[in-house]
DNA sequence: GGAATAGTGTCTTTCAGACAATATGTT
DNA sequence: AACATATTGTCTGAAAGACACTATTCC
């Protein structure tokens, strides 16, 4: 292969609310590295397919929320290298396929280990993946306020307490309650689905879901979601 | 060369406030079309500093805010084509960088017809160049709530007047003066440099300058410039 | 004095933040 | 009854939005 020989890939950066915690799925590299999932885009193609490939390659499943991150662009040392350039794209998905392994595993290419890992337990990773689980989160943290993406980290139907639940972890911080109530309310952007959730121990809760044309109707008001 | 063969292209869109609109810049390519500034990256080249080297090239100058957009990775038509990988940037530069032809004309490379152009002017473009400059304009507006990307299109030295006609071009509505000039006063962001700009017709008006440590220190707070 | 642009203050409404008690379900 | 979780309302301060007149400079 000629020195000057571009080697396009594509990452994907897979995030979901699980225990508590934002986790990031990566697959083992070696005895002592962890690596994001990756594929290069086949022949002809296009490159948000090669991602949803590699999602469905290793989760079995396929991903709602998937969005381009940044591209990475480094020569491979030592000098004289190959460039490799690296989209990287980053997804949501909902608790109900955090399963690991997938469901069906022989669907698995390249049947390597695979594990959900919170920001505090994470593994070393190779090349500048750390650097791309980063701009992720920081990314994910960023669109929060104004957009919807915090609805595709939760199941259709969700309760208020996972909704709010699941911004006090994104974001790091402790939100009242009733606060975060009034504002989901007078926005208007979930609506009761009738029934409830059953809580082992305590009340039960209202199940609601989103709606998504009542948020794009009022999308473009900046920090509709700031917490 | 291969079929397989990927080919690696940095796009430049260059923004810049001219005549009270936000103006892009274009390259001719042909008798019916128009163009980004673009380049390939050298062997051993960072795709930033190609980017930087395209607009030095057209510019004469360097830009002092440039930022990655997006990369589109297009297979070339017909089928079987090549697989062009285009990463974009998207730059502002500050009315006194405007002057085109560049200075020093003879520093441009590959010397085809440059000039601004607003939006509702723009002539058609090659590929899907006229898609890049919607995502950059995009970008430019929804920063400029929450950033100060909005400085970067003026000189260092500026009156509040031109700050808010700034944003009122780039929002696309009427701002309040006094409602305006209250929240940027409040925020502390700006400074008096004491000397005051003449005006060929009407009260002279007072200079100020941007202070980045004070914008700095409350940038985390969300949509601090939003109006 | 007229025309052009710069600069200034108040009122009202809306939204964010702080704060605690009651209701419903399980064991 | 004890425990766990869900649900609800008020007060206060800050910020946003609406709104009109005076000041300076040039001709």
């Amino acid at each position: 292969m000629s020195p000057r020989a571009i080697r396009l890939d594509v990452l994907v950066v897979l995030l979901t609310i699980q225990g508590g915690a934002l986790k990031t799925l990566l697959t083992r590299a070696d005895d002592a590295h962890w690596a994001l999932p990756s594929g290069a885009p086949a022949y002809d193609e296009p490159m948000r397919r090669a991602a949803e490939r590699v999602v469905s390659d290793q989760l079995g499943a396929r991903v709602d929320y998937l969005e381009q991150l940044y591209t990475f662009g480094n020569i491979v040392p030592p000098e004289g290298g190959q460039r490799v350039v690296e989209v990287s794209y980053y997804g949501l998905v909902p608790p109900e396929l955090v399963r690991i392994p997938a469901p069906d595993g022989a669907k698995r290419r390249g049947a390597r280990e695979l594990a959900w890992f919170a920001e505090p337990d994470q593994p070393e990773l190779v090349g500048d993946h750390a650097l791309v689980t980063q701009v992720a989160r920081r990314r994910l943290r960023g669109k929060l306020a104004y957009s919807a993406v915090g609805f595709e980290l939760l199941p259709d139907e969700f309760t208020l307490s996972e909704l709010r639940s699941l911004y006090e972890i994104i974001l790091g911080k402790a939100i009242d309650k009733r606060n975060f109530l009034r504002k989901i309310r007078d926005l208007g952007i979930v609506e009761p689905t009738g029934s409830t959730r059953r809580n082992p121990r305590g009340r039960h809760a209202e199940l609601y879901r989103f709606r998504p044309e009542v948020f794009k109707s009022i999308a473009a008001k900046g920090d509709i979601l700031a917490f």
